[in-house]
This record gives C-alpha cells, sequence and structure tokens, in this order.
DNA sequence: CTGCAGATTGACGTTCACGTAAACGTAATG
DNA sequence: CATTACGTTTACGTGAACGTCAATCTGCAG
C-alpha cells in the first residue's frame, strides 16, 4: 500500500510543496484560467496534465515570459482547433518563441562573456590586495 | 562638422529612441539609483558608460532580471571597492549569476525541443486537414 | 461530540515597473 | 512674438502577480 511513483492526481499542497510555491499562487493561475483542475466536491484535484501545465508556467516565468504569454505556450500544445486559420496562427506563434528564444540565448551568452571578464577583474583585485 | 561617429554625450530622447523605451523608463531607473547622468544645468546628458549601463538594465530585463538583480549585474562592473571581503562576495553573486543563466540556458533548450515537436503536431494537424 | 488541520471563496493590500498628466522652464524657428 | 519641441519635477494612476486575512466548510483523530 505505499505511495505509487507515478501519480495521476495531486492535491494543491502537494504541487505547491513540489514546486516551491504558494497554494495561492495556484490558484491564481486558475483564476486566469491556466488551468482546470477537477474537483472532488469543492476540492481541487490535479491531473498529471496539471502538473506538466504548471511546469510549463513556471519554466516560462524563469525565463521572463509574463503569464498570457506562457498561457500561449501552453496552447501549443493542444491542437484542439481543427480549423486550418487558427492552427497556423499558432505555427506563427511558434516561430515567434523560437526566435525570441534564439535573442535570448545570444543574451546570455554576451552575459556570461561578460561575467567572465568580471571575474578577471575581480581576480585581478584580490590579487593586488595580496600583495598591498 | 558632421555628428561624430563615436558620440561621448547622448539626450535622453536620444537614448530612448536607440532602445525603444521612453524617457520616463530612463528617468525611472535614475531614481532606482541606478543611473547618475551627468547636468548640463538641469538636462540630463548621458555618457558612453551611462549607455552601456542601461543596455544591460535592458539585456537583463529581457532576461527576466528584475531591476534590483540588474543593478548587481552593473555593480560587477566596478570593482571600485577596495574591501576584499567585499570583492569576494562579488566574485559570489558573480557565480550564482552564472548558475542562474545556466539554468536559464537549460530551459530554453528544452522549450525549444517542445516547440520542435508542438510544430510537428501543428504541421500534421495542417496535413491532416488538407486531406479531408 | 469536540477540536483542529487543511480546504475553499471572497475581498482587500502590496510591490514592481512603469504610464499619464499637470505645471513649468528654455531654446530654436517661422 | 507666438508656437513648437523638448526638457524638468511632482504626483497620482495602473496592470500584473501575487500576499494576507476573514469567514466558512469539510474530514477525521481522540
Amino acid at each position: 500500500m505505499n505511495a505509487p511513483i507515478f501519480q495521476r492526481s495531486h492535491s494543491i499542497r502537494d504541487l505547491a510543496r513540489e514546486f516551491g510555491i504558494t497554494t495561492r499562487t495556484i490558484r491564481f493561475y486558475e483564476e486566469a484560467g491556466m488551468l482546470n483542475p477537477a474537483r472532488d466536491g469543492t476540492t481541487r484535484v490535479y491531473s498529471d496534465q496539471d502538473r506538466v501545465k504548471l511546469k510549463l508556467i513556471l519554466r516560462g516565468k524563469r525565463l521572463g515570459f509574463s503569464l498570457s504569454e506562457s498561457r500561449e505556450l501552453i496552447d501549443m500544445y493542444e491542437p484542439s482547433s481543427n480549423n486550418l486559420k487558427q492552427i497556423k496562427a499558432l505555427h506563427d506563434k511558434i516561430e515567434q518563441r523560437r526566435e525570441a528564444l534564439q535573442r535570448q540565448l545570444n543574451d546570455i551568452r554576451i552575459m556570461e562573456k561578460e561575467l567572465d571578464e568580471a571575474e578577471e577583474r575581480c581576480i585581478a583585485a584580490i590579487q593586488e590586495l595580496k600583495r598591498a
């Protein structure tokens, strides 16, 4: 009767603990229409899919995306639409996101280089102080 | 009497135009203590160094850093301190930033992969609709 | 049954990152 | 000289992303 390795459902508290956020935050994402957990009575019950969505939102956040941008990302996982025009619009958004990521990647590379230089100056300053 | 290629000073409007932000934003960054432009009378005069700082702030923004985090990044460029302890603390922060960037880099890689998959599903859906 | 931990729904508060507007100075231009 | 363009400070407004608190409702251990 151990806990199953692959849980199919999670409580709001479990998810909050797992991702290091508060339950308020999770409920807020639901208010924003990004999560639709099932209910056991009034209590929210989160599926593995809900967990994945939450993960996507948080990763988006780490990358500096707004919640509505993250929602776009989530929507890309459900080509539920059967409207060609909508799907093409989605495809465009995917390309836009990809380009945004490329820009970020570039920023990161530049910033890493600059951190390297900053570190060198730092180390040099330490050496200088040691000799003085 | 042409404009010099390397300007030593810039007006607030020039910078705003160059970076696609408003003058209000630039003044706000000054309020936050991240820029200290010289003054010609009351008018702000920005040096090339100020311009670089602004660039750093905006790059930080694109990477999802808060303004105070960006300020930390800026501080790394001026090992003005001659206090060994402070320099070492700075060095630590540089390492922390580097690790944060690594996490971001990882997030980006994952997200790119997921965008690839989303695109595939998208294309598949389009094909499907074409045959129907 | 009692009590208490943990869930829920409002509703209001807060911080960040600016926007917006008012009131004013200054310099060039027609 | 009047207008236009740009600059300044001061102050209040705003949207996003939650925090906090109160009131209420479960479920269950003792």
